[in-house]
DNA sequence: GTAGGGGTTGCCGTAACGTCAACTTCAAAC
DNA sequence: GTTTGAAGTTGACGTTACGGCAACCCCTAC
């Protein structure tokens, strides 16, 4: 049984459009086109596109969503979706970061006031043009390398899957043990540590330690690391303090 | 004084092509163009440039940012740093929404163990087409309506700025005295809530309800609005609820 | 014969620039 | 006087995931 594009697009809830701009950029073919143009789709076609709207709305950009169903295996897809959720936690937390600018921006235009027009922006006339200091070593850095994911080899996607988990669990282990953040067992395991980070992308010195510092800071990462135990967050960013400012260039 | 592109490039961290677009979008002038063409910037273009990098590094898209800095009063500015707040928040609270399916959503792949390909998305085969039902009330509505911030009129402008405080205030007070919030002092304190609302979006009942609902879920909103009393943003929610119920369009 | 309800293929527009390409201008160095 | 290099200019295309035209085709019911 053939369906034409009308009825694929209201069973699935996209349109018409849609449709074609998958089969344009070869997304989703239609089964057969018809000598007139005509798109007709059968069951496997159905079976994909759900496929894609499920992963396109877990956020992933269309490029990845091909990948993921190109390799089809739940292995890579793990590593893709392990991958996606660090970039959500990192976007949330960026969000995060605006509000708290904008709401001390609110307060600062409230006390001056009713102020003049050209005063408006006073609060921050004393600062000027550090802007050449701003901190940017998240954002971009990050989402250029989010378009590489393509050339992981079979031993990084595992990597990806697990790295984080097992050195969590590592941790915990030596934590317990009371050992210091200066040991080396605790420095090996950071080095995987950052070995999967980079991975997804390559953390400077500054950057390292500021993203342990992030994982304390923010509670999305906190209850994602810690599972449980809120100290284990602190014992890592110190390792991770440790290790960026002996082993990572500045 | 006059300053070459490259000069404010260097001082702003901006790129001399931000300029240039800057100034194809009219939204930063050089002070004069020499006859061959060459942009040269005074002190005036200088503080604008600040103040639009300011906004613009709000997270404020370059539309926005231009109108502010028509208005220039520090009224509206406030209205719209609230309303991009609001946006943000809710932007979060998406991002928020994407983890947890993705979580489940490697948690069900998980479980499958090694899949066979064709089995990789079993999980989500027993629901097929569900997407007609997709929650959208959020995001898109809000997005568009982003966009017509430029209409508002001066009272408009206040209501956005203070709206949702004085809802608040007034909601704290009446859940202090013990007033049920089917009462109609509530009520009218919601209709006032509802309208602020509908500044940015016109919420259907469904997502009026959704909405308090989610002022209770997600704790980005509850220390927004319980400023410390964590049980007034349910009070919120149980009126907006009946509200919806009695004055909303299904 | 025609109106209507599908379908098709272009092509432009979106936000905020990055990235060439092809060219001009200016001042210092030879 | 000329070369060279740095810095400037104006296009124009690319990015994401389509939406929204326009112009045209195909089939069926009246």
């Amino acid at each position: 049984m053939a369906w034409s594009i009308a009825e694929v697009a209201r069973a699935s809830g996209v349109t018409a459009r849609t449709l074609r701009h998958y089969h344009a950029i070869g997304l989703l073919v239609p089964a057969r086109t018809a000598p007139n143009g005509r798109r007709y789709y059968e069951q496997e076609q159905l079976l994909r596109l759900q496929q894609i709207l499920l992963l396109r709305d877990l956020g992933l950009s269309l490029d990845v969503v091909a990948e993921v169903i190109a390799h089809r295996s739940s292995h890579d897809t793990i590593a893709v979706l392990a991958r996606h959720k660090e970039w959500l936690l990192r976007e949330q937390l960026r969000l995060a970061q605006l509000v708290r600018t904008v709401d001390s921006t609110i307060e600062n235009l409230r006390k001056g006031g009713e102020m003049s027009p050209e005063k408006v922006f006073e609060g921050f006339e004393h600062n000027p043009y550090e802007a050449e200091a701003r901190e940017r070593w998240g954002d971009e850095a990050v989402d250029a390398s989010y378009r590489r994911i393509q050339g992981w080899s079979e031993e990084e996607a595992e990597k990806a899957r697990t790295g984080y988990t097992r050195v969590h669990e590592g941790l915990a282990a030596l934590k317990a043990e009371g050992t210091a953040v200066t040991e080396l067992s605790v420095q090996e395991l950071i080095q995987q540590h950052y070995e999967v980070t980079s991975l997804f992308w390559t953390p400077t010195r500054e950057a390292y330690k500021g993203l342990g510092q992030m994982y304390v800071d923010d509670e999305r990462f906190r209850q994602n690391i810690g599972d449980g135990d809120d100290s284990l967050v602190e014992y890592l960013r110190d390792a991770m303090t440790v290790y960026a400012d002996n082993r990572l260039d500045a």
